[in-house]
DNA sequence: CGCCATTCAGTTGTGTGCAATTGAATTGTG
DNA sequence: CACAATTCAATTGCACACAACTGAATGGCG
């Protein structure tokens, strides 16, 4: 039905607008309010967990390879991880190689803080209600609409695109 | 393949979970890089088209009314609503019937805004490069999503049940 | 070698998000 | 009517995000 005529009014274009970013914004604030409450036992917020868990796959990093990694700059990473190092789960140190960066290592306890974190994962996945396959294909169509969201937010910039 | 056996170790589950909070995260950043650009003309955030677009949509509204809208609450919208009326696109009132209650108000130049926002959800959906029924699917997980989560949330909260 | 563009982390300023608290207003109950 | 519980907006404190800028360090190029 509605095969060809039917122009799709601006109005209705403007609802369905508006429920995508409604509902991606909810979700993933409702993302957010799970893991306040699973990550509350090891003393991190959502963002340090996201950071911790780059380090324990990739282990030790630069500032800028951990901020590639999560899509964030040092704008966001300095203060964040001033505060794992006050929590003493990091440590920064300057590269001798090159003093511009600075490498962030895990500590033995931010190191051990993993064990604590195994279980954080399956109390998570079992709060979304969805089983693994599920996840996946959820997890591929975002990826596919932050490619095209990203591609298109180049284009759109004056003078950022290339 | 992989039909019964491997009992998914749990370092799969980690990565598992890594990749939809990743993926959720950087999809609604994504949006958020966008929106951005996309608004500028118009001197509005994206969460301040947001509280426009209920506005638009419902007319004047308490603020109480706005937040459930919204999901947020007057730590969030206060200050929001504050920006609005300084850049003159609504007015906040003291309900003669409820002194507790604030009334927002579009002002005439927050009305005709609209006119200008009307052409904001098509440039957003060209940028998704989705189509409306793609659009729609994702939406419904995204809002079952969030549902299952909100429920986990409320239990896995001790003291907030119920 | 000397200079300039680039790279990198950090800082500043603005704007959310949310928990917790405050204080005024209202409602329910006796 | 009086009093306790509740509702509501605002505020405070903390933690992201991100743009714009700063300053130190590096690398390329003549």
């Amino acid at each position: 039905m509605t095969t060809a005529p039917t122009p799709t009014p601006t109005a209705d274009w403007l609802r369905l607008d508006q429920q995508i970013c409604f509902s991606l914004n909810a979700a993933s604030r409702a993302f957010g309010g799970v893991y306040r409450v699973v990550l509350k036992d090891l003393g991190l917020t959502y963002p340090q967990y996201l950071v911790m868990l780059v380090l324990w796959e990739h282990g030790d990093l630069p500032v800028k390879k951990l901020g590639e990694h999560l899509r964030l700059d040092s704008g966001t990473l300095s203060p964040l991880l001033k505060r794992l190092e006050a929590a003493g789960l990091v440590r920064r140190e300057r590269s001798a190689r090159d003093e511009r960066s600075v490498e962030v290592r895990l500590t033995e306890e931010g190191t051990a803080l993993r064990e604590r974190a195994l279980q954080v994962p399956r109390r998570i996945a079992t709060a979304t209600g969805f089983d693994v396959d599920e996840i996946r294909e959820l997890r591929a169509r975002l990826d596919q609409l932050t490619e095209a969201l990203d591609a298109a937010a180049v284009e759109e910039t004056p003078g950022r695109g290339a």
